[in-house]
DNA sequence: TCAAAAGTGTTTCTTTTACACCCATGC
DNA sequence: GCATGGGTGTAAAAGAAACACTTTTGA
C-alpha cells in the first residue's frame, strides 16, 4: 500500500450482511494483537469514484465482483475515532512509519451497506487484521471506534428501505421456498406474518416463478421452489414492494 | 477564508427547499461574472463535525440557526466537476492564488437537504457569488458541475422519505389551513387527494390542534387554522406518517 | 392411517374511496 | 337568497387479518 496514492480525510467501511441460520449476520475482521473487531474497510485512491473504491475494497476482501452495494451515511463526527484506542491499536503492530502516520490522520468514513450470500463469500483478512468471522447482528463482539454505530445505522437503513432493497434476491439462494422468504422478512422486520396471507401477498406481486419442488425428506408435503422474475423484480424495486 | 483551516477532499452542498406559490422552490446563488448558478455550499474546518459544518455554512448564508437539515448522499464521482467549466469560472475572478489552487483540488461533496420557510430567510451571497434567488424546483436555470444531479437526488429523497420528514412543520407557517397542508402534500407527491378523505386521514393522526379561523374575505366559510401538536408530531416522525 | 407442514379458500373486519349533504360567508 | 368553498357523513369497494379446509409426504 503506497500511501501517496490515496486520498486523506475520507475512508470507507462496509457492513456486509447475509442471512444464515434464520438470522442476519455481519462480517467482521479482528485487529491484529487485539480483542477488537472492525468492519471491512479501506481508503480511496486519488481519482477514483467512491462507489468504485467500495467495490474494489470488497473485491479484495471477499472475491465478490457482483453484489448489492449502496452508500447509506457519512459518519462525520470529528472525534469519531477514539484517540487512545487508535494509539493502542497502532502500538501493537509494527507498521512502516508512513502507514502509521497515515492511519493517525483524521478520517470521516462513508458507510456502505452490502447484501451477500454467505456461501458465495471467501472472506480473508487484510494487512490490519488476522481473523475474519460472521456474527449474528444481535450479538456482536467488541468493536473499534464508532463501528457499533455504523452497524446500528445500517440496521435502521435496512428497515426503512425494506421496500426498495433487493433483499430476497441478494440474501436468498437462486431458488428458495416460500417459507424461507417469509422467514427472511420476519427477521428483517422483527414481526410474524400469517403464512396463508403471506402467500397471497407475494403471489399478488407476480414476482415468483415456480421451478420445482424441494424434497425435504420430512413426512409432509414438499414445498415448491421459486425463483424471482428478474424484470418484475426490478420494477418492484423502483415502485417499492409495499411491505411495512 | 484561511485555506489552512479547512480539510481537503470533502465539501458540502445544501439543497434548501421552501414551499411558496403552491410550488417547491430551491435557493441558488449565481457565480460571479457568469450565467451559472450553484447550490449554497462550503468547506469543512479541521476538527469540525460534518453536520456542524453544514449548519455553520447555512447560518452564514441565511441567518437561520434552527432548521431541518439532514445529509442525504455523498456525490463521489472522481470527475464530478467539469474541469473546463471550473477553469473558466476561476479565470473570471481574481481570487488570491491560494484560494484558486484550493478550489482546483478534487472534491467530493456531501449533499444536505434543508427544509425552510422562505419568509424566515435573509439569503445573502458568498465570496464566490453575486446574486441569490429562489427557483421553482420544476424550472431551474443552468447550474455548475453536478448540481442538477444533486437537486434531482434531493427530490427523490424528499419523495421516498416523505413519511419520515417534518415537511409540514418545516415548510408551513406556525398556523395553517387544512387546504394548505393538503396542497403541500399534493405538490410533494404529485398527486391529488380527495378533500374530505384528506381531512379524515389527518384528523385520525391526532396531530392537529385548532387555533381559530382564518378570515379570507371570500364569500364562503372561513377555514380553521391549525398548528401541530409537537409531542405527537415527533412521535409520528419516528413511526412514519404513512402517507404514500 | 396418521402427523406434520405446505398450499388454498372463506369469512370477517378494517380501511379506502367516491360522493352527497350541510354550514358559514359576502354579495 | 345564492354562489362559493369549507367541513362532515355515508355507502360501496377494496384490502387485510383470522382461521378453516385440503393436499402431499414419510413413517
Amino acid at each position: 500500500m503506497n500511501i501517496a496514492d490515496y486520498l486523506p480525510t475520507l475512508s470507507i467501511d462496509s457492513v456486509l450482511i447475509c442471512f444464515h441460520n434464520e438470522e442476519l449476520e455481519v462480517l467482521l475482521l479482528r485487529w491484529k494483537n487485539s480483542d477488537f473487531w472492525s468492519l471491512p474497510g479501506g481508503f480511496i485512491k486519488k481519482n477514483e469514484d467512491v462507489d468504485q473504491a467500495a467495490r474494489r475494497i470488497l473485491l479484495e476482501r471477499t472475491g465478490l465482483k457482483h453484489l448489492f452495494l449502496e452508500q447509506f451515511q457519512l459518519f462525520g463526527k470529528a472525534n469519531r475515532r477514539d484517540e487512545k484506542q487508535l494509539d493502542e491499536l497502532l502500538k501493537t503492530i509494527n507498521f512502516p512509519e508512513d502507514v502509521t502516520s497515515w492511519l493517525e490522520k483524521p478520517f470521516y468514513t462513508l458507510g456502505f451497506l452490502a447484501l451477500v450470500r454467505r456461501e458465495e463469500i471467501n472472506a480473508c483478512t487484510d494487512q490490519f487484521t488476522d481473523q475474519c468471522q460472521w456474527f449474528p447482528i444481535q450479538s456482536l463482539p467488541s468493536m473499534i471506534f464508532d463501528h457499533p454505530d455504523i452497524i446500528a445505522e445500517a440496521k435502521k437503513q435496512l428497515r426503512r428501505q425494506v421496500n426498495y432493497l433487493p433483499l430476497g434476491k441478494s440474501l436468498l439462494p437462486d431458488t428458495f421456498t416460500m417459507k424461507s422468504l417469509q422467514l427472511l422478512y420476519e427477521v428483517l422486520l422483527n414481526k410474524k406474518f400469517d403464512r396463508a396471507n403471506f402467500h397471497k401477498k407475494i403471489h399478488k406481486l407476480q414476482v415468483l416463478i415456480k421451478t420445482g419442488t424441494l424434497s425435504t425428506g420430512q413426512s409432509n408435503k414438499s414445498p415448491y421452489l421459486y425463483r424471482f422474475d428478474d424484470k418484475r423484480y426490478e420494477q418492484l424495486m423502483e415502485e417499492g414492494i409495499g411491505y411495512v
